[in-house]
DNA sequence: GATTTTTATGCAATCGATTGCTTTTCTAAA
DNA sequence: TTTAGAAAAGCAATCGATTGCATAAAAATC
């Protein structure tokens, strides 16, 4: 069974006795086969179980109707919706997807980005992982004619097209809240700097903060609180200051947010009225929560739709401009119960 | 940039003065070349940024070191875990993905088959659609010469290799855990039942109930409650029954499972004590409702590695023997807060 | 009926890598 | 020095579909 052949186009041609090429152009409905033939062609094509060989007709046009995605995580709910989000764009225009994931690992993703390039694929889609060391493979990308959008995590260095997310505005718009409901020290969860999305957040935090006039506390910026885990931790270190902060801003993730809620009830320390949080993302589970928590929505798969169709809309027609390059994606800060503090 | 020839074997053999075969066979590691033109060969490779095609080679060698993965949705939980537990074995054996979503539409499912087939994929690994009309399709596959696994939901008609997950073990268990915490009236939600997992979660739930006595109460058992809202509008159906269920088993998910807590807080009803409510597959939020609901824990990362392994260390192998084309992922009930209604 | 135009089909090269077979080159034994 | 045997390199076919060009057949025009 696993060694039976696959029926060719000449095996559809010998048997009606007619030239491979005809075949091949009947099958791909150009217009120079006669209708008779035509039909007579498909026929004995559906009979024989005939299905086309992509790897070679791939290899004859030099395209590949496939793009490949590229993510830090692929059971990671704000990329596996932004992959569904590409998803229903590329299916629709009948490409397509080979999916990696980095693992956050920096040599796991140039291993990607190489297999990509030799499967020629059309275009790459690629998120950059948490270790990222440099844009070699970025630039290689190019260098074989292979077309790139970066999304979310982009490297600002290089010019390709871009879906960005608006982190800082998100942050500061998320910090701005904190403050007009009378929270007096805010402090930070930041995460890893090498990653721009995390420095654009934090950037947000400290605008917010200058604007109103609040002054920036070191004490209260806590780095690399990622997870449900560190982000309990930081927060515990945070309420055993001598003078705690009384709301925390977790810009890394709803995990992290997560985390300091957990550690608030455990301590008994009132959300929101004696401390405010707020995640970043949108999780399902952040309207769960008691109390719900404020965050912000990044419309996930709306970036992946965005990513496949600037691919489809711009690069691919050649209307490389400079114009529109990047794609801006607003996020949306949700306000929930545990910021609202004047509220209650 | 789009349109620059990339460097071939024949670009190297050209600039070195040797021929083609020679460059093939150095950079693929086979003995028959001089060390000397060996080095000489990668060397020049590497200045020319050569990157083989694999598109020519997968052509050449018949075989395409690619699978293709068809899940009905791609951003949920469970299957992005199962692709997740895929990649990790598919990647480290240095194949590719290729990934598609049937949005729980047969017709799509169909398709994606299809573009699978014609890409020449090693191998499918595929659950099957909401929809599941026949299996042609599937069929189709192995007349292509090309493996298959199905995983949680299968077709059980077919003979291929399976990887299962004990629905109705776990639906068995979950239920006897509900009578042994004294709930009299134990409801159920069920989903469509053209997908033999639904049908296997029923038959445990029917089994459970028959062996500790209880009779079987067409009225308590609610069909196609499958999201958070039709869970929450069975909840509501059943309450409003002259007797009401005292517990119901969401068999279809822990959404529909948040649906009957939903309505249960609305309504002012205590859970676990005058309602115990059980979902399934161990969703993140199942730990962080108040209060945390009991569920099963379905592994959905190890049922994607099992996926994996199987077709490299059997199917692969030529180990076609009957023994061992099924593999059953044990679930795990997992007892939270929503189900104790003794230790409360 | 002859000629031009259109349409249908065939031929052969091509995409890039692989591989069985042959030829050349080198090494080592006689 | 000759020669058997091994190693290295070349030749050419192949995988399956596509496509420009040539030829044959049919249709349209005069």
């Amino acid at each position: 069974m696993e060694n039976q052949k696959r029926t060719t186009i000449y095996d559809i041609a010998r048997k009606l006795d007619l030239n491979a090429s005809s075949v091949s152009r009947a099958l791909s409905g150009k217009s120079n086969v006669s209708e008779t033939t035509k039909a007579l062609i498909l026929k004995t094509a559906k009979e024989l179980n005939y299905r086309p060989n992509s790897m070679a007709s791939n290899l004859r046009r030099g395209e590949n109707r496939t793009i490949g995605v590229v993510v830090p995580r692929i059971n990671q709910n704000y990329f596996s919706n932004i992959i569904a989000g590409i998803e229903e764009v590329t299916y629709q225009k009948g490409y397509n997807l080979i999916i990696c994931q980095s693992n956050e690992s920096y040599e796991r993703e140039v291993k990607c980005v190489d297999t990509l390039i030799n499967q020629h694929v059309s275009c790459i889609f690629l998120s950059i992982s948490a270790d990222f060391e440099n844009n070699e493979h970025l630039k290689s990308v190019a260098e074989h004619g292979i077309n790139l959008v970066q999304f979310d995590r982009v490297d600002d260095s290089l010019d390709t097209y871009k879906v960005l997310c608006g982190n800082e505005e998100a942050a500061f718009e998320a910090v701005s809240h904190l403050i007009e409901q009378g929270y007096k020290r805010i402090a930070l969860l930041e995460g890893p700097q090498n990653l721009n999305i995390f420095k654009q957040r934090k950037a947000g935090y400290l605008a917010a903060l200058s604007k109103h006039g609040f002054p920036i506390i070191e004490n209260l910026i806590i780095e690399n609180a990622w997870t449900r885990e560190l982000g309990a931790n930081a927060t515990k270190d945070l309420l055993s200051l001598p003078e705690p902060p009384d709301a925390i801003f977790a810009s890394t993730s709803d995990f992290a947010a997560l985390g300091v809620l957990d550690v608030a009830q455990s301590k008994g320390i009132k959300v929101p009225q004696e401390l405010g949080i707020c995640g970043f993302s949108n999780e399902e589970f952040t309207q769960i929560t008691q109390p719900s928590l404020t965050t912000i929505d990044q419309f996930s798969k709306e970036i992946g739709k965005n990513v496949a169709n600037l691919y489809f809309q711009k690069m691919k027609k050649g209307l490389a401009t400079e114009v529109g390059k990047i794609v801006n994606i607003k996020p949306q800060l949700i306000i929930r119960n545990s910021t609202l503090k004047n509220s209650v």
